[in-house]
RNA sequence: GCGGCCGUAAUUCAGUGGUAGAAUGUCAGCUUCCCAAGCUGAACGUCGUGAGUUCGAAUCUCAUCGGCCGCUCCA
């Protein structure tokens, strides 16, 4: 193991102690032995995620005109899911080999058959996506001699392709990679499943919505049709989604319980690439602003093959965790796939019809452009508005950003151990969390230097203005100041307020900087103020 | 899902068949006018869980749950 690899590890193994020591993430249900993907916040971890929310809220749908925000039930009609394709089409069948204990898709499978005329040259079994690819592959298993004998059969070759998703239920094919048995194609179905009503049967089947998107898209209407909004606009929501994860890996980076925060940006399809790179460089900024500003944040646009289906761009923003480079939000332009699939599914109509468009060029089909000819001007009317540039499907830009993924890239980020002396000036390591200040759980704590002379009834005060404030603020008088500070550089509390000596003469505090351990004096009745410029700038 | 390693206090770990430990942290008090290791005292354990072997299991066996690493998967 290489050394920037095994101090990777210890980072993660650091920051998952420390946030179980100082109450920011929990394993769930932990008294009764855990239970895999599923995580807790605890006191200073809801506050932390929390903060992250908020920021999100303010700078998505409360900065910007034309977004508005939506909270969808987390449990809908099934048919959502059959329109956005979770139920079917993309739960692939799987099967397992029983020799190897491989696992393949069985439409990734492939059987080659290359003859001429009955004589069989070459029969294999091959991992492909198509057919060129899998005859490709299984001409590359073939030896020599064979090799030679299917190049001289030239156009007499005969070649027969048959993907084991094919192959008649009941019969079961053998393994591409060690020619052992295939178990029976199973389904994968990522999402969970639930009874809506006290009767369990099929009838009654619901399931946990995978992602808060599909919310967003079967609203869409209502939204419209309410919220007085015209394109292009988006709708906002950050919720719970679940999904079955297979292998829950990676602290809280994959769990089968997360929150999303997600915007469905609706445009024309003409100005759907304009805002794709708007909302791209938008989110990714966004996480820079907020301290990710090092060399470990990327922002990779898929390649062309990599995209699903439904998808015409494809960008994600990924951070370089300690266990590797991963994503905290991906944002894709979604075309019309959605709306039009809802609309198709539902019945309900999804275009949207440009009417200041059509007001302004209404007069083109007028009577009298049409030699007076009322029904010619109606029909060519009716006609245009129907379609472009009238009326259409609007196009869709995802930004979908993972809320536990991104306070964990945070969380990584701010770990931080440098040196700070102790009293005697000998220098000692300090694990501190450089949280940008919005996000922190704490923003102030208020210390009495020491717990006499009317000193912890001055910083009461102060604590308790602050609070009433609004601000976030901790009191601590116990013990020695030092273990105090280094208390709250380890929650990546920005500033800790010291009443002193010197406050009895002068009505003055020291307000000390987490990272650069500078102290200032200020006086008490501009401390919140001083505090609160500090944090937002 | 497969393979390997692991699970003991809040945290990090020691303890290989015979009375559960250390350090750090936490709490109470003292001390202390500014950066954790000054003093005194205290609390804290279903040894992941269940079964088995044994006179006796943290220790051995099996199962199960959870975690880490590598594959795999990720609409």
């Amino acid at each position: 193991m290489s050394d920037a690899k095994k101090d990777s590890g210890d980072l993660m193994e650091k920051l998952v102690a420390l946030c179980k020591r100082r109450g920011i993430i929990f394993q769930s249900s932990e008294i009764y032995g855990g239970i895999g993907g599923f995580w807790d916040y605890g006191p200073l971890g809801v506050e932390l995620k929390r903060n992250i929310k908020a920021a999100w809220w303010e700078d998505v749908v409360r900065a910007n005109d034309n977004i508005v925000a939506l909270d969808c039930s987390i449990i809908m009609n099934p048919k959502v899911w059959e329109a956005s394709g979770h139920v079917g089409g993309f739960s692939d069948p799987m099967v397992d080999c029983k020799e190897c204990r491989s696992r393949f898709r069985t439409d990734k499978v492939a059987y080659v058959s290359l003859a001429k005329g009955e004589n069989v040259l070459l029969a294999a079994a091959v991992e492909a996506d198509d057919d060129p690819e899998a005859v490709a592959a299984a001409i590359a298993t073939a030896n020599s001699k064979a090799r030679r004998r299917i190049e001289n059969a030239g156009d007499e070759l005969t070649k027969t392709v048959t993907f084991l998703s094919a192959i008649p239920e009941g019969e079961t094919g053998s393994c591409p990679k060690c020619g052992g048995e295939l178990t029976e194609p199973r389904e994968f179905n990522l999402m969970f499943q639930t009874y809506v009503g006290a009767l369990q049967d099929s009838s009654a089947v619901a399931y946990l919505r995978p992602e808060t998107a599909q919310g967003i898209f079967a609203n869409y209407k209502n939204v419209l049709d309410t919220s007085r909004m015209k394109l292009p606009f988006g709708i906002a929501q950050i919720g719970k989604s679940f999904r079955n994860e297979i292998n829950p890996r990676n602290y809280t980076f994959r769990s089968r319980e997360f929150e999303q925060m997600e915007i469905e940006f609706f445009c024309h399809p003409d100005e759907a690439e304009k805002w794709y790179i708007h909302w791209r460089d938008t989110r990714y900024q966004w996480y820079v602003d907020h301290g990710l500003q090092s060399d470990k944040l990327h922002l990779r646009d898929h390649d062309p093959d990599e995209l699903a289906h439904y998808a015409r761009g494809c960008a994600d923003v990924e951070y370089d965790f300690p266990f590797g480079q991963a994503e905290l939000e991906g944002v894709a332009n979604r075309t019309d796939f959605d709306l039009k699939a809802h609309q198709e599914h539902s019945g309900r109509d999804m275009t949207y019809f440009e009417d200041e468009l059509w007001k302004t060029e209404a007069p083109k089909y007028t009577a009298d452009k049409f030699d007076g000819d009322k029904k010619a001007a109606k029909k060519a009317a009716e006609e245009a508005k129907s379609k472009m540039p009238y009326r259409f499907t609007p196009f869709v830009i995802e930004p979908s950003g993972g809320v536990d993924r991104a306070t964990l890239a945070f969380l990584c980020e701010a770990y931080t151990e440098d040196e700070a002396p102790d009293e005697k000036g000998n220098m000692q390591t300090r694990v501190v969390m450089k949280l940008h200040p919005r996000f922190a759980p704490i923003k102030m704590a208020v210390f009495p230097l020491v717990k006499k002379d009317g000193l912890p009834e001055i910083a009461h005060e102060i604590h308790n203005e602050a609070k009433a404030a609004g601000m976030a603020s901790f009191y601590d008088e116990k013990g020695a100041v030092g273990r105090r500070y280094r208390r709250q550089d380890e929650v990546g509390t920005p500033f800790c307020v010291t009443v002193d000596g010197q406050t009895l003469e002068d009505q003055t505090v020291t307000v000390r900087d987490r990272d650069s351990l500078e102290q200032n004096r200020v006086p008490i009745s501009e401390v919140i103020s001083y505090v609160r410029q500090r944090i937002n700038r």
